[in-house]
DNA sequence: GTAGGAGCCTGAAACGTTTCGCCAAAGGGG
DNA sequence: CCCCTTTGGCGAAACGTTTCAGGCTCCTAC
């Protein structure tokens, strides 16, 4: 069997009370102290954390909920926030909701019944009924890369993010440029999608062309066929941008298939792994991905302590710009007009 | 306040023992079932699995133990898994060992302090002392990826995934052929060296020129600068072979920076989504990293329902050697040896 | 000398389930 | 008709902690 307070009272000849008084830091005699510390040793006593959730009402357990795990984002996000979070001494239960609605209100649903003290999520889309059960058991919850009204949410500057791109392209003499977003359905995408509409209209005083924005979805599969359907427009934009990871992929992807004096222009989302390995180098919009995991790990243990801000609050981070080589922004000279 | 049996037996004038025969699939008659359902949707019960937990002695939880979380490897695996142990009802909690042998033990004793039913672990080495509390308090231990001694292991096989590389290209007619691999205190690292040496001595009856192993840290960095020492051995090797992911991802980089006339062979391993960025498609080692992931969950929930083996298993998956282009595996015509 | 407080300890009652032993009623075979 | 088994239900005792309301000792200040 294996060992419990009592067994320690027994060696030791405390109470329970005290016993529980030491483990949660409280005074105990010096004495006493040592002869927990050696009975506890003796006997290879472990806490119980399951008894002590029960009767003390927190888990120190958090879940974490994502639309799906095997993306170089989100895993990123949980590495930092697992850090973050044990650091504090809380587990992190970690569930997929695959992209999936239903799915998310059932790990939603799991993850309440498993008692967690915070949930910490990437919204699958807007619908934000799935909360419904952690408020109503006053469960705190952080969105992370969505903007979920009412809630916490810790997101980056998605028009910002894509204006600098296009302001580099507008900059270099583009006037035509295509967007690879993905459906309207996700904040992210809606954002980005508008950031873009909004600075080319800023740049060059016309909104874009409407063929030009390739709703899509959300994959590599979906940036190499875009870029390919905008190719083949009869007018093709002299530079494409990339709304997220993936399409970033799928369009280097497409493009590598093209002689380089025919592809066009590239700004591609996040700087992850990709940008070594591709040539040459990439221009890129750098989401602060760690910093998206830290400030939502750290707002979820303000709330977890009690002592975060009144009001639901979002945190808005920047991003940065990283210029690569100067072929994957600069509008190329003559011939690609001369061919149209 | 949320709602308990208490509640429910409130409103069902049924006993508590009745109530929680229902909720464990026992025998309750037909109007208590629906009392009991029409009670619990009314008072949105949520049934406590701490409470739970700690008198049934399963907490539904198991911990998953990564040396890293944020590699493509690890993010596949942790997504299986989650998968199928969610669907078996268990909750995943995941900690990353940061490569560190003493964050491993910490987190294992974290973990069994949690009241986990069971551990998934890729050890961070061959010290299987961390196992310790688990193995004291009877948690079952599944190792992925490494052979631990005593404990059910899957794994790949490691010594045929190289001889497969190595059988490719000696056929091509290379008989100089470079390794890049990792520390040997790695149980992978270690196996896919050994197979590398016993593949070339059986296909050229040589033992491989020592200097053409390199010892590496494993990452891209590693990858980068062993290719390139390799290359400038004063006979470099006409093919290298990465003995993982990082490295082939690093190799990769490090040869785009030579024109393609030069370019030693090179026979990668994992095929993920990098894979399919670059060009020429490359030739790789493919590992089921899906299906170790997945026979790790199914071993470990044998072991929990108590019907395994009765002693320790070594469950061993196969590779698949994925042929590319063939320039990224064929041997040079004549110039290489003409320079040399 | 004593009131009051600080410091440390204690027994007992939770926390919300599951499980054990027992009982009543119903059903079936001889 | 009786006995035996099966079915479904019940009260009460766990599970291993924390927490509550006191209680004892010792010290200080008046």
């Amino acid at each position: 069997m294996v060992a419990t307070y009592k067994d320690i009272r027994r060696l030791t000849g405390l109470s329970l009370a005290t016993i529980s008084k030491y483990y949660n830091g409280g005074n105990v005699l010096e004495p006493n102290r040592e002869l927990i510390e050696k009975a506890a040793a003796d006997l290879d006593y472990q806490l119980n954390n399951v008894a002590r959730g029960l009767r003390s009402r927190r888990s120190m357990t958090v879940g974490v909920i994502l639309d799906e795990l095997d993306s170089a984002f989100n895993t990123t996000i949980v590495s930092r926030m697992e850090e973050r979070l044990r650091e504090a001494g809380y587990g992190t239960i970690i569930c997929d909701s695959r992209k999936d609605a239903e799915a998310q209100a059932d790990v939603m649903r799991f993850l309440v019944g498993k008692m967690v003290d915070g949930i910490i999520v990437v919204p699958v889309d807007d619908d934000a009924s799935f909360l419904v059960p952690a408020r109503d058991r006053g469960v705190p919850v952080v969105a992370v890369d969505r903007l979920v009204p009412g809630t916490d949410s810790v997101i980056i500057d998605n028009r910002a993010a894509i204006a600098s791109a296009v302001q580099l392209l507008t900059t270099a003499g583009h006037t035509s440029i295509g967007l690879l977003a993905g459906p309207d359905s996700t904040y992210t995408m809606r954002e980005r999608r508008a950031g873009f509409r909004d600075a080319v209209q800023d740049r060059t005083g016309l909104l874009p062309r409407t063929e030009l924005i390739e709703p899509e979805h959300v994959s590599i599969e979906g940036g190499c066929a875009g870029v390919r359907r905008l190719l083949r427009l009869s007018a093709p934009p002299t530079a494409v941008v990339c709304a997220n990871y993936g399409f970033t992929l799928g369009a280097t992807i497409a493009l590598n298939e093209l002689g380089p004096e025919s592809r066009p222009a590239l700004v591609g989302f996040d700087n992850m792994d990709l940008a070594r390995l591709i040539r040459p180098r990439p221009t890129l919009v750098a989401q602060p991905i760690e910093d998206l995991a830290i400030e939502a790990a750290e707002l979820l243990l303000q709330r977890l302590n009690g002592d975060g801000p009144d009001e639901p609050v979002t945190i808005t981070l920047d991003t940065t710009l990283m210029i690569g080589h100067e072929s994957t922004y600069q509008l190329r000279p003559v011939p690609s007009n001369g061919r149209l």
